[in-house]
DNA sequence: GTCTATATTGTGATAGAC
DNA sequence: GTCTATCACAATATAGAC
């Protein structure tokens, strides 16, 4: 990955002697934040798992609530922009609707936990809600939110003067999207206890919503 | 509740020599997980929101751990069991989702927390998830969900067959339904800030929701 | 940059008097 | 049942040598 290029020192070093102590605590802390929620996460677990020295932690990152954060947004990096994207591009609405259904369900269920844990940090830390998204586009959080409602508002009124389309205002489609998405993959434990699903049920479950979704959400979409 | 009997003592007792204390400690454990999480609370802060000893915390339930369960227990109580005995009743499929639309959203407005709660507390305890369910109607989960699902295969069949109604299986359905009605309060603080909704405007998009949600839903469900 | 060793809290748990 | 006082320890932060 990082290793290509020159190692300057090549005998003396054990175990993580390579230029990149800083990704592969990041790494570590990304995994264990992950499934234990910053709060319970603890930082001999982080530096364990990347096979560094705990001092190194302090070294890079200063402290563990620093750490969390810049794990915190790594991970944002990984949920939204996507559905930012595409939302807020020309697509036929029609389309938006499929490509974030394929987008999201063929990326979450790489990483089920992503879900869970935003919205876990969120639940306890909703001051972080505005780094979520501005650290994805750069852009003012509700700014992002006025684009991509203005847009899905002009293609929804134009589909209804029409008469193709149910009136519908753009933030409760895009909520409703977001929902079947997102929704299963936090509930994730829950629905697999309850429908007795194992791993491979969850994901048969995935791949069935996956071809019938958007089918779905835009049958909801018709006068 | 417990207070209706008598008060075998009256007068010397300053801060809470009520006969409730254990229901004291549960009600403050129950805000302040509610807004920390299990592992972000600290229990001087339950015990100095309840108003009483730290060591009366250890007397009731001896530690933080089996508090958390208790709580947890109690706040699953509040989520699950209206759906599940909505969705598994003898009433009609259409007036199911009407059911569980206005009493989902009108209790999940009461407590806009609990939903994080619990999807954060089961992504990080997932084995939890089995209490979750079984601690509500004493049966095994898996259970549950089968016979969810056979009451709303039978309806959805009798419909499909009728030419009524597109085909779904009843998980996606009750998955659906589910998304549709909780996924905002679990992402509320993200909505917020991209939303760019205060309290109040909040609000008022669950209100909107309570009118449309189901229609939204029932227009997918047609042919 | 990385290690060993240690300081410094914070935090849950508990003993024992009342 | 409730309080005061305190313990034991876990966990993070840090100093200082290499």
């Amino acid at each position: 990955m990082i290793k290509s290029t020159s190692q300057r020192k090549g005998p003396p070093r054990p175990p993580a002697p390579d230029g990149q102590t800083e990704q592969r605590i990041l790494d570590a802390a990304h995994a264990v934040f992950m499934r234990s929620g910053t709060a319970g996460a603890r930082t001999q677990e982080i530096t364990k798992e990347a096979g560094v020295n705990p001092a190194l932690l302090h070294y890079y990152f200063r402290t563990k609530e620093r750490l969390a954060e810049a794990v915190f947004r790594r991970a944002a990096c990984q949920l939204l922009p996507a559905v930012i994207g595409i939302l807020a591009s020309d697509a036929e609405l029609e389309e938006k609707v499929e490509q974030v259904v394929q987008t999201e369900l063929q990326h979450l269920s790489k990483t089920p936990y992503l879900p869970g844990y935003i919205l876990s940090e969120l639940a306890h830390h909703p001051e972080r809600a505005g780094q979520l998204v501005s650290a994805v586009t750069g852009m003012v959080p509700a700014e992002i939110g006025a684009r991509i409602s203005a847009v899905l508002r002009k293609q929804i009124n134009a589909r209804v003067r029409a008469g193709r389309m149910h009136p519908i205002e753009p933030e409760q489609f895009a909520v409703n999207l977001l929902a079947m998405c997102v929704f299963p993959f936090a509930a994730r434990p829950m629905l697999m206890a309850m429908l007795g699903f194992d791993k491979a049920g969850f994901d048969t479950f995935i791949e069935r919503r996956r071809r019938e979704l958007a089918p779905f959400f835009l049958r909801a979409l018709r006068p």
